[in-house]
Formats: C-alpha cells, structure tokens, sequence
DNA sequence: TTATAGCTTGTTAGCGCTACCAATCTTGCA
DNA sequence: TGCAAGATTGGTAGCGCTAACAAGCTATAA
C-alpha cells in the first residue's frame, strides 16, 4: 500500500525515484532540476548522475499543474509569407513545449478580422498573444489587446513603439548594410522595389537603403525605385518596369525574398542573365529564396529564435500580469545577418573576383 | 481554510466552481465535458450552460496528469518543402496542444541521420514519433522505430506499408486525376518531369500518370518525360529539354510544386506564354503554387488534417503501447483535391471557353 | 411487494511536481 | 564557548483533474 505502482502500467521515472536512488528528498532534487542554489554542490552532483542515469526528465503537466505557472498563448498571425510562418511555429513550438504553454492558433485577415480572433482568444481563456507580422506593426490591434487588458508580444515590428513588448531585428540597419554589400560589389544603379504601402516594414527598409546611398555619395534614380506589395508578382512586374530603362540598374533590391524572385524571372524574361547581367537581392530569407534559381541573396532574420523569446517574454509578462504586478515593455532587438547566394555578384559580373570587402590595400 | 484561494492570484475557473454553481459533484462535470454518458440529460444541460456562463475550460496539465496520457510525441523531418512543413506543423500543434501532448521536434539529413535523432528523442523520453515525409517512406527508419519498440505514424506515405500505420492521400489516383484533367482540357502533347528517385512517391505519381494516359489510349512520348529531384532548379533544366524538342508537349506535369515552378520560369525563359502556350501543374499545393505568378493549378493534399489525425492516431498507439496491448497498424487515406489556378488551360489557349468537364452533350 | 439490473451521481485518492514553512546543520564572530 | 545568521535539507499540502469504486436511484420483473 505504501507504494502503488499507480493507475498506469507505469515505467516512468518519476522525482520520487531519482530522490530515493540518491537518497535525498525529492524536495531537493526538485531544486537541482531547477537550477536553484542553496544546494551543496556535492548533493546537486550526485542528483545530476542519478538523473542521467535513471534517464529521468520531469513530467511538464505535472510541474504547470504545481507551479500555476501554465498559460495559454494565442498565435495571431494574418497571411504571412508561409515559409515565414513555418519557422516561427517552430520557434514557437518548441519553446512553449518546453514551457508547458499551450498554444491557441488563429489567422485573420488583416488587422480587421483581428477583433473577432482576439475575441475568440479571449474566449478560450487565452492568458496573452504573441503577434506575427505583418499584425505586430498594427497599431489598431496593439489599441485592441490593451482594451482587452490582454498582454502581448510582437514579433519582428518594424514600428519602434514603446508601449509594447517585442523581438525584432533593426530593419533599418539591415536594409542598410544589404545596400552597402551592393555598392561594395561595385554597384551604383541600383533599383529598390519597395513592400506593400500598409506595412511600416516597408518604409524603414526603403530609408535605410536610402541613409546607405546617401552615405555612399549616390543618387537614388526614382525611375530606379518601383512600388511593389510583396508578392512575386508585384515584384515581376515592378521588375520589368525598372529593367526596360534604356540605362538600367545593374542591382535591384527587393524588399522581401518574394518580390525577389519575381525580379530574377522578369530579368530572365527581358533575356538578363542573374547575376551576371543584373544583380538581385531579397529580404527575409524565407523557404523562397533558396527554391529558386539561382537562389537569392537575402537578409536573414532569425526568426525562430525570436518566436522562441516572444515566448518567454511573454510568460514573464502573464506572470506580472497575473501577480497584479505592472509590466515594463522590452524591446529585444536581435541580430540580422547577410546571406550571399547565387543572385548577387561584382557589378562586372562574375568573371572578376569578387571583392569580399571594400578593398583599400 | 475550506477554500484557499490557492497560492496564484488565482482567477481562473477550475471544475469545482462550476460544480458549486450547478449544485452537482465536480467529477458530473468531469463527466459531462468530456462527452461520457451516463449523463441526465437534464444535468448535462444545467451543467453546459454553467460552463458557458462562467467561461469555464479545463486545466489541460491538470487533465493529463490525471489520466496519465499525457505524451511526449517526437516530430521527425528532414529537409521537406518549408512550405509543407509549415502546414503540418499547424496540424500537429493544434491537435497536440488540445490533447496536452508534449512535442519534441527534430530534423536530420535523411534516412542516414534519422538514427541520430531518433536516439535522442527516445533518450528524451519521447513515447511515439511521427515522420513526415520523405522519412515516412523510409524502411530504414522504419525499421530502427521499431527495433526501439517506439510506436509511430507517417504522415503522407506512397509506400504502402500494411505494418506501420500511417496517414495519406492516394498519390496514385491524385497523379491519374490530374493527368485526366490535363486530357480533358484537350491535351494530348503531356510531358511530365519525375520526383527525386529515391522518394517512393515519385515513382508512384509517374504510375498514376501512365495509368491515366494509357486509359485515354494516349501514348507517352519518352522524350518528355524529365527526370528530376524535386527542386526548383531541377525543374528547371527538365523542362528546358522538354520545350526544346521541334514538337514540344503542350502540357507539363511536375511531380511537385518546386519543379513546377522551375518549369513556368523555364517556359518563360523560351519566350512561351502559360498558360496560352504550355500549361504547367504541380503536386502538393505548397506555399510556392501561390507564390510564383502565374500561380500554379496542382494537386491539394490536406496536409493540415492528415497531420493533426497522425497525433490522433499516434496517442492512440502510445495508450496500446503502454497497456500491453498490441496495436493494429491503420491506414487512413483522405481525399487529395485539384487546385485549378492560373498554370492550366484548354490546349487552344484561354480564348476557347474552358470545357469544364469532358462534354458530350 | 421485493429482488435485480441498470442508470446516475458522489466519494476518495492520487497523478508528479513545487510553494511554503519548519527543521537541521554550518559558519562566523563576540 | 555560545549564539545568531545563513546555508542546506525535509515535510506537508495542494495545483485541477479524473480512475475506480461506492452509493443512491429508477425501472422492470418475479
């Protein structure tokens, strides 16, 4: 009677088990599987043996259960690239597995639908939202989670708003150093496709391929400079409009991977090889820009990562929340890196040696 | 001391708030939400509306602790379409957050790297593996699953295997549908472009394909049938050759979206029109289909149902498993559906009305 | 009417973990 | 040496839910 082997066939390792193989409390070997101090090191050693031994990982129902510390998320996201969208579950995933957080999924069209969702979130019980862009960037959503005294977390905003939680990258910067890499490959045409109108990632990525020309002494030819909406199709034809000028652009950055290789296939049209004729370069590094071919060159964002810490930034902020305590908004600014494929070369083409870097020697 | 607020803030409605509210034992309403009978139908509704009324939904860790299903379910990939993954991601994360189960997700490279991972999710503690495909395809990984005596499902499998259980679409019939479809708009010219050799699948679509050709008494012109590897670039090259033959098909069948996206930019690239001069299809409706422009008519797998039904399936395995009992492999087809998008079109080109269906009025 | 079966409801006892507090053991310092 | 303060451990009591059994109830048959 003193121990029954329980309801189930029951194998699993359980606290109890590691604590009686050691000889300790399961109190104690609670604090070691947590990372508390205030354990001998000698103690927090021969638990740390007697896990890996007994192979014993704790039970997460059990630990949310006991901790109250379990939540459920809301994942607001509104047509986003997919590939985009794949990588951030993933992030998001096997963080909130790890959390024991359950997740609520929910797509909407535009900050319009986002009402009913977040209703429906609010609904089921939802404890916080984590939003994708292009949603994040919505201030009409942001207004709407407050209302509803629900905290949230955006994940690669493009608007810089203090009042709210978030991971993003500087895209700012990012579309900055994209177009130095070009005029370090000796560009100086170079077209900019820019994203849809509605989305502030589109702004901030045209001015900081702005601030680069500038910097860089060159001008901006506007007939360079075609408005697209991120699709591939907006880019296929912005694209052609830029590429049909008697002087043509010898490097088109497009604002997302998309709208890139909608770029490459109106080159390919016009008869332009890519890159040796043209040079283009995307944004976002999504499934896309390696399908194609040749596979783009492109601003990578880690995306899975800042699901990932979207996550635990907003569990910390439930529990504020829930404690009654206030909640200082964080903005995590993460970092972007350049991806050089196939779709980018020296201005003269690939024959000569790329110049990896300004060369002043 | 009867009723301790608990050691949260605590606000959150657990059973016995709605058992108090309707007057009944918190293990009636146990009863009634989880759909038993043996229920009056009289206190299912006053206990239905309770739960309504105080917005009460179950404590999902308090609930698997209890019944001890609680499992840990690794997800297997390696290397799939991003876009296929994200929708399977979708499925399995909204059925196992709803079952309370744990996901452990890893990739590896192939069959050879499977046992790597594998390793790991069962040193993990991992009850049950699910394998996307092309890994569900996989005898090899099979094989080490079951020597590891880990339960496991594959999702979207073309080898019929009556030993694992599994979740799939007809990849046969889909292949033969389309390829009916292609004939019925007129075409008779049909080239097809083959998956990679080693996907099992790619065999079986090239069956389906030749089984709908021969019914039609249409011969198959090997010159247009392309080897490729279920890229874009392989796409690409495949579909070059087949356009440059003096007759060239009027119709290509890509055995996957990638390619038949690779096949469209081909097209272009010759200065053909699609889907005036050559219609183009694909197979799996991934993200690209809707991506590249004109957007590609292809064959819809429900990959989000299909995955959400392989975590079903699987938990059900994993309960057997446990209790000794053994497990009778299950193979589940769903309806595949054909996407008709901007890629296809009567042999004649779009001028000539669409014949919706072989007419004979 | 009483026995019998079947239906409906309640009671008890955990599931595995950790918050909280109490108990014990160190250590440093007067 | 004695004692407070700190470090380290253990005990208890639940987190919210449900299996398993027990008890009450209803309808049917004898």
């Amino acid at each position: 009677m003193a121990r029954k082997i329980g309801r189930r066939g029951g194998n699993i390792v359980t606290i109890h088990d590691v604590a009686r193989h050691v000889g300790v409390s399961p109190m104690t070997v609670s604090r070691v599987i947590n990372g508390e101090k205030n354990v001998r090191e000698e103690t927090r050693a021969k638990v740390m043996a007697s896990v890996e031994e007994l192979r014993y990982s704790p039970n997460l129902a059990a630990r949310s259960l006991a901790t109250q510390d379990s939540a459920r998320i809301g994942l607001l996201y509104s047509n986003p690239s997919v590939a985009f969208l794949s990588e951030f579950l993933l992030g998001i995933l096997s963080e909130s597995s790890q959390s024991g957080a359950q997740l609520l999924i929910e797509s909407c069209e535009g900050p319009e639908g986002a009402t009913v969702a977040l209703e429906k979130m609010k609904a089921a019980g939802c404890d916080g939202v984590i939003l994708s862009p292009p949603l994040s960037d919505s201030s009409r959503v942001a207004k709407i989670l407050k209302e509803m005294n629900l905290p949230f977390v955006g994940v690669a905003m493009a608007r810089p708003d203090p009042t709210v939680s978030c991971v993003t990258i500087d895209d700012l910067k990012a579309a900055s150093a994209m177009t130095r890499r070009l005029i370090e490959l000796g560009h100086t045409r170079i077209g900019f496709i820019k994203g849809h109108p509605n989305a502030y990632a589109s702004q901030i990525r045209y001015e900081g391929f702005e601030a680069a020309m500038k910097k860089a002494g060159l001008e901006i030819d506007q007939s360079f400079v075609g408005q697209g909406y991120f699709t591939y199709r907006s880019g296929f034809d912005a694209a052609e409009r830029l590429l049909s000028h008697k002087t043509r652009p010898t490097a088109i950055f497009a604002s997302n991977d998309d709208m890139a290789a909608g770029a490459v296939a109106a080159a390919h049209r016009l008869g332009l090889e890519v890159p040796d004729q043209v040079t283009v370069v995307g944004f976002d590094d999504t499934a896309m820009a390696s399908s194609v071919w040749p596979e783009l060159t492109t601003v990578r964002q880690p995306i899975s990562d800042m699901a990932g810490l979207s996550v635990r930034l907003l569990l910390d902020q439930i529990k504020a929340h829930r404690s009654g305590r206030s909640f200082e908004a964080v903005r995590e600014v993460r970092d972007f890196s350049l991806i050089e494929r196939q779709s980018s070369a020296n201005v003269a083409g690939p024959d000569y040696a790329p110049a990896k870097r300004a060369s002043d020697s």
